[in-house]
DNA sequence: TCCTTACTGCGTATTCGCTACGCTAAATAG
DNA sequence: CTATTTAGCGTAGCGAATACGCAGTAAGGA
């Protein structure tokens, strides 16, 4: 039996229950909740190790009796921050099921919008995350697909939607900062735009595409929806060719 | 004439040349460049400012009077690090060009493995992201698609395509620590993973989707291509509907 | 020519962050 | 009761960003 990462033992819960030794005063999930209260209340940026322990009413060395490192603390965030998934009905289609799924991502992740500001470290491996993932690959169970292309599939859809969050969540800081930056981008851009050199975009900007002020989150969420039926469409073409192949 | 925004004016060069006082010694191009080689050469995080002054045998206080601050040099690193996209072939499909965009793209980052960690400060404003972006509307003039259309496909399609660079490039780096890395996620899984609490997931181990060792490298150029056909896939279908009902 | 003025380079110092190290005290095993 | 393990934490080292102000330099104007 060989030992698991230390961070996947953390998330996991699996820990040897200490015998000897003065009782700890604090869990890792005090300090792991303590961060979130603080990332969600300013910002990633605030998280510091300090600060944490300054929360929880301790000194900052005192953390690190249970967390190796900052990073470490950093990945126990990322999945502790993402509640379980409601489990899909049990009636949809892939495609339905699919689009549930990515809203219920799109709606844990805005409850931190520092999320997508964390470091990749690895593949996912806590037991939230590795709950979505499960969610995923389960609306994709009657489409007769190999587990290998649902992983392909799944993979995707993962890398699409975490991004267009990413970037979602960050112009909109951008545009809480100042609430006609997304008409002024058009300004700025056709001050500098040279139609001799960029043409396709000199003519998407005479068309006023970066003008319209409307609403901001509702645009960014029909992007979302877009691009994903998008996607949506390509994976229906795949499993139709996979399953007449088959 | 209202002010750019003081990034974009450097990225574009754009400064009156100030006329009296001493000859600069340095140039916002020779920091930039700078700083873009010790990332290539090391890691984004030994970018300092000190480290940076260094190599130009500076003070580091010296390089404040050509930049703001730490982070608008990372908005100068992010345009300057990507160069001009090299002219799609005149008579290709959009499809076709699309594709070879995507490569493009995915070429000029792998040679700064530290890009897709640089924080995201707005939409692209500099003249090599926003040629890229107009490489990538130009492949779709033929199509007949409303501008704002192209904007919505290229959008999703730069969100892919940099979501799946950077966890690529982010996989590969704890494949490099690690070189069993990827067969050990399997075998972590397994470990880990309750077939009644996460049932899909659980067949995709049995089947031993994670354990195949093979080419790195190779398999996640494979992944890459898998979800853009799937997404451009789409992004047919689009069209055609959009064609038809015009 | 000489002074004014704007601008560059840079030394100093502050503030803040992570974390190695080692001490003290607590709790348990034997 | 003693040895051992472990928690909390004070101190200190190191490195990073950057505010501030001084000194020297080159152009414009008299």
């Amino acid at each position: 039996m060989s030992e698991l990462p230390a961070d996947v033992a953390l998330m996991w819960r699996l820990r040897d229950p200490g015998r000897r030794g003065p009782k700890p005063s604090l869990t890792v999930e005090d300090i792991t909740r303590a961060a979130i209260e603080i990332a969600d209340a300013e910002d990633l940026a605030a998280v510091s190790m300090a600060r944490v322990a300054e929360r929880l009413g301790n000194s900052t060395m005192a953390l690190y009796r249970h967390v190796k490192s900052k990073d470490e603390l950093l990945v126990l965030m990322s999945d502790a921050a993402l509640e379980r998934p409601s489990p899909l009905p049990d009636d949809v289609d892939w495609r339905t099921g699919l689009t549930l799924w990515a809203e219920g991502v799109l709606v844990a992740i805005r409850k931190h919008r520092w999320y997508s500001k964390l470091p990749i470290s690895g593949p996912p491996a806590g037991p939230n995350n590795l709950a979505w993932f499960d969610s995923a690959l389960g609306a994709l169970e009657d489409t007769g697909l190999p587990e290998e292309a649902k992983v392909g599939v799944v993979m995707g859809l993962m890398t699409y939607v975490h991004g267009e969050i990413r970037l979602s969540l960050d112009l909109a800081a951008g545009f809480a900062d100042n609430p006609n930056a997304f008409s002024r981008y058009g300004a700025v851009l056709s001050r500098v735009v040279d139609p001799r050199q960029l043409p396709a975009l000199a003519r998407v900007l005479d068309a006023g595409v970066f003008e319209s002020v409307g609403n901001f989150e509702a645009e960014s969420g029909e992007d979302f929806d877009f691009g994903l039926q998008l996607y949506l469409d390509g994976v229906a073409g795949f499993i139709d060719r996979v399953c007449q192949a088959g």
